[in-house]
RNA sequence: UCCUCAGUAGCUCAGUUGGUUAGAGCAACGGACUGUUAAUCCGUGGGUCGUAAGUUCGAGUCUUACCUGGGGAGCCA
């Protein structure tokens, strides 16, 4: 027979078919005439609930089904007598794929702790939460290519290892073969990278946006999706050492194009987490968080309100509040800041605008004050800065005069200083931190729970 | 990296001004129960109190260092 899913039977299983599922059991349950048990098979969070009639079973074979161990059911689909579900399987035959010691298992049909469960990673995939937030995170990584393709946009991959560390993003991963204990030196003493793999300095990118940017020079709309790394040592619930963003890159627009792109672009991925994952999201608003659907709805149906910079900093002194960081003209606007502007002031997604330049990264487009760029950043209630990006200076000159002015190296620049040189246009992107995107969807309040296995400062277990 | 809180049974925690044999709930195990929903009821086993050093007649409790984890901050997505 044909193994069935559970979410295929709880959708379209015909009540009187003999059926046969597959899965975990989560838990048993009864007494010697009649047992219950819970069976999770992944494909959804809904157990099919077996009913075994102790008689006709091997008491052996019973006492090896305990939580966490793998079974095959065949049976016949019925309507449940009982209350929680309205179908169930009469088991008429069980297959014991893999037995799992209660005594060892580590985890029981009890609620157990985030933490406790970040320590088994392994496992923890086989809880109800941890179901649905990656069920939930294939389910967005879907609807990001969904997204992009049917707007035309094409799926540019960039490289992973790279030799430029332009953008000055953060502390990076060094790439090397070279034997550690004994680094080969030049005349001036330092490493000598010549008789490395690449023949030069490498490291783990932090950034798919300047090769981002060729693509769209030529393609026209373009948008990276893979993983990062930044060595910086952040103990956050906010920050992992690898983490995967998504990076659009798009000829012809400008900043409020590129904001209206953002804003569409965050809007359809929470309403196709609305639409498709409603078991999930139902689940994490129950047990998870209570006001996470109410929130969800709320950001697709309303409006991000868009400022500037100057404007937010106006606001931050006119509310009379006592900062711990001060507020003024120039300086970057800190955590509790933006927290401010989003969760008591205005009480909505909120994008910032024409950023100070010397705060802001080289490749921002100078606006005609000579002293702010064409910046924005999506700041999320909760999350804080959820989207950063920018319309990107086109003028060679500019852009040249900048790059010195901020000491950059130049000459690892020329190919992406080309793309000023020869056929230049006005151009935007952002970037788009996928697991924030994910905690905000789900509810989940640290990072490290919504990515499979976390990389952070000193933990790369699993 | 900084500030702060915590680490005691498989899990979540209690443990008084330092004092005899370190407790509870849940889980596990054994038993009871003819339809259960994290079933219920009765019973049983289970501990190098994060690690190291120190103070003391005596340390789970006090001191110092280190390790690990949570929360906040910085850096950022």
């Amino acid at each position: 027979m044909k193994r069935i899913k559970v979410k295929e039977l709880m959708n379209s299983g015909q009540v009187g078919s003999e059926v046969l599922v597959k899965g975990w059991v989560r838990t048993k349950r009864g007494n010697k005439n009649i047992v219950f048990i819970a069976l999770n098979d992944g494909s959804t969070i809904l157990n099919i609930q077996v009913v075994v009639d102790v008689a006709l079973f091997d008491e052996n074979l019973l006492k090896d089904i305990t939580t966490g161990a793998c079974i095959g059911v065949t049976g016949k689909l019925v309507e449940s007598q009982g209350q929680g579900q309205h179908i169930e399987i009469n088991a008429t035959s069980i297959e014991l794929y893999g037995k799992s010691d209660a005594e060892l298992y580590p985890l029981q049909k009890k609620g157990h702790s985030m933490e406790f469960l970040r320590e088994n990673a392994h496992l923890r995939f086989r809880t109800n939460t941890f179901g649905a937030v990656f069920r939930i995170r294939h389910s967005m990584a879907f609807a990001i290519h969904k997204y992009f393709n049917d707007k035309g946009f094409f799926y540019l991959h960039t490289p992973v290892i790279t030799a430029s560390d332009a953008e000055g993003a953060g502390e990076m991963f060094h790439v090397t073969t070279l034997d550690l204990h004994n680094l080969p030196k030049n005349d001036q003493g330092s490493v000598d990278f010549k008789s490395d793999f690449f023949g030069k300095e490498t490291n783990l990118t932090v950034s798919g946006q300047l090769e981002g940017e060729l693509g769209a020079m030529a393609l026209g709309d373009i948008y990276t999706f893979g993983p990062t790394f930044r060595a910086e040592n952040s103990n956050t619930p906010r920050h992992l050492a690898e983490f995967w963003m998504i990076e659009p890159e798009m000829a012809f627009y400008d900043l409020n194009d590129n904001m209206d792109l953002a804003e569409d672009f965050v809007k359809y991925l929470i309403s196709y987490a609305l639409e498709n994952c409603k078991d999930d999201l139902g689940f994490l608003n129950t047990m998870i968080d209570k006001a996470l659907l109410e929130r969800l709805k709320f950001v697709v149906e309303n409006e991000f309100v868009r400022i500037s910079y100057t404007e937010a900093v106006e606001i931050l002194l006119a509310s009379g509040r006592k900062w711990e960081y001060q507020v003024g003209w120039g300086r970057d606007l800190q955590a509790e800041h933006e927290r401010y502007l989003v969760e008591e002031h205005f009480k909505r997604p909120v994008i910032l605008t024409d950023y100070p330049r010397d705060i802001k990264a080289f490749y921002m487009k100078q606006n005609d004050d000579g002293r702010t760029v064409r910046a924005m950043d999506v700041l999320f209630p909760g999350i804080g800065e959820i989207i950063g990006g920018s319309q990107r200076e086109e003028d060679y000159d500019k852009l040249i005069s900048r790059i010195r002015e901020m000491k950059m190296p130049e000459k690892d620049l020329w190919w992406y200083l080309d793309t000023r040189r020869y056929g230049s246009a006005p151009h935007s992107g952002f970037g788009l931190g996928f697991e924030r995107l994910i905690l905000f969807i789900t509810g989940m309040s640290n990072i490290r729970d919504v990515i499979p296995f976390p990389r952070t400062p000193k933990n790369a277990e699993f």
